[in-house]
DNA sequence: AAAAAAGTCTACTTAATCTATATACATTGT
DNA sequence: ACAATGTATATAGATTAAGTAGACTTTTTT
C-alpha cells in the first residue's frame, strides 16, 4: 500500500499542476479542499519542494507552485520521493533494494521473479503517467459520469 | 510491500509443492531450511490448513501436506489468505476495499484511475502464476546460472 | 500404558513505522 | 510594524507487523 504522504502528495500535485502558471496556492488551502492535515502536508510540500519540483513564496500571497510542467512529472516519480513502495519485496525493488534476510538463493529465487515482472509492469503504467495525465483522467471521468 | 507472512507463505508452498504427492513435511524441517522463525511458521501453515490448502498429520512421522496439486493453487490466491494486499490503495482493492478518508469524490479521482490500472496488471501476472509455475521459475533459474 | 513426536490454539510482547501535532523561527508584503 | 505565510525540528500517539510463550491435543512407537 501507498503511504498516506505519498497519497496526499499525489494529491496536492494535481491541485497545483491544474493550476500551472498561475499565483501560489497556500497551502491551507490545498489542505482543506483536499481533507489533508495541514501541518503534515506541510511537511510532505516542503520535501517536494526541497527535491525541486515545487517552488514556495513566503508572506502574504505566497504559496506553493509547481516548477517543471505538470507533463513532465512521473507518478513513478512521486513514489519514490515520498519513500513510496513500488516493489513488493524488498529484494525487488530498484531504489530501496534490500536482501530478504530469510533469502536462502536470491538469484533462485522463484517467487522473486514473478515479483520482477509485477514490478516491471507497474513501473511501466506509472512511468507513463505524468500529473498531467492524472488531470486528464479526472476531466474524463468527470465527463463520463460525474 | 507484501507482509513476511505473505512471502513466509509463499515460501513454505513451495517447498511443500516440490513435495506433492510425498509423505508429510515437518514445520521445522520447513522453518530451517527457509530461515524461517518456527512458532511463526506454525501459525501461518495453520491458517492455510484452515483455508483448505493444507492437510496435516498429528504425531510421530506427522507434518504438513498440499491438499491441491500445486498447479491448481494461485499466489494471488495466497496474498489474499495471508492478508497481503495486493492493490496499492485501500479504495482500489477488491477484496479488501476502504474509503480513502480524504478522498472527495472517489468515482472521478484521477489518482485512483491510474491505480485502478495497476491493480488489474499485478492481478493479471499473480493470478496467472501458480506455485508449480513457482517452482517451474526456480528450476529454470538454476539451469541458467545456478 | 507411557513416552515421545508432532501439530493446535490463544494470548502476549516487542518493535517498528506511519501519522499527526506542537513549537519556535524566518521571510515577505502591505 | 504587523500579519500572513512558509521552514524546520522534535515529539507524541496510533497502528500494525513480527515474533514469542506456553499449555493442550492427537498420533505413533515402544
Amino acid at each position: 500500500m501507498l503511504s498516506k504522504k505519498t497519497r496526499y502528495a499525489l494529491k496536492a500535485l494535481v491541485v497545483l499542476g491544474k493550476n500551472f502558471g498561475g499565483t501560489p496556492i497556500q497551502i491551507s488551502k490545498i489542505a482543506t479542499e483536499e481533507h489533508i492535515p495541514k501541518k503534515f502536508l506541510e511537511q510532505i510540500l516542503l520535501d517536494l519542494r526541497n527535491a525541486g519540483l515545487l517552488f514556495s513564496k513566503k508572506g502574504s500571497g505566497g504559496g506553493y507552485g509547481l516548477v517543471k510542467d505538470p507533463a513532465d512529472i512521473s507518478v513513478v516519480q512521486i513514489l519514490r520521493l515520498t519513500g513510496g513502495p513500488v516493489a513488493l519485496l524488498p529484494c525487488v525493488s530498484l531504489n530501496f533494494y534490500q536482501k530478504c534476510d530469510e533469502c536462502v538463493n536470491e538469484a533462485t529465487c522463484g517467487v522473486r521473479d514473478v515479483f520482477v515482472e509485477v514490478r516491471d509492469a507497474t513501473v511501466k503504467i506509472l512511468s507513463e503517467t505524468s500529473i498531467a495525465d492524472l488531470i486528464q483522467r479526472e476531466k474524463n471521468l468527470i465527463s463520463s459520469f460525474g
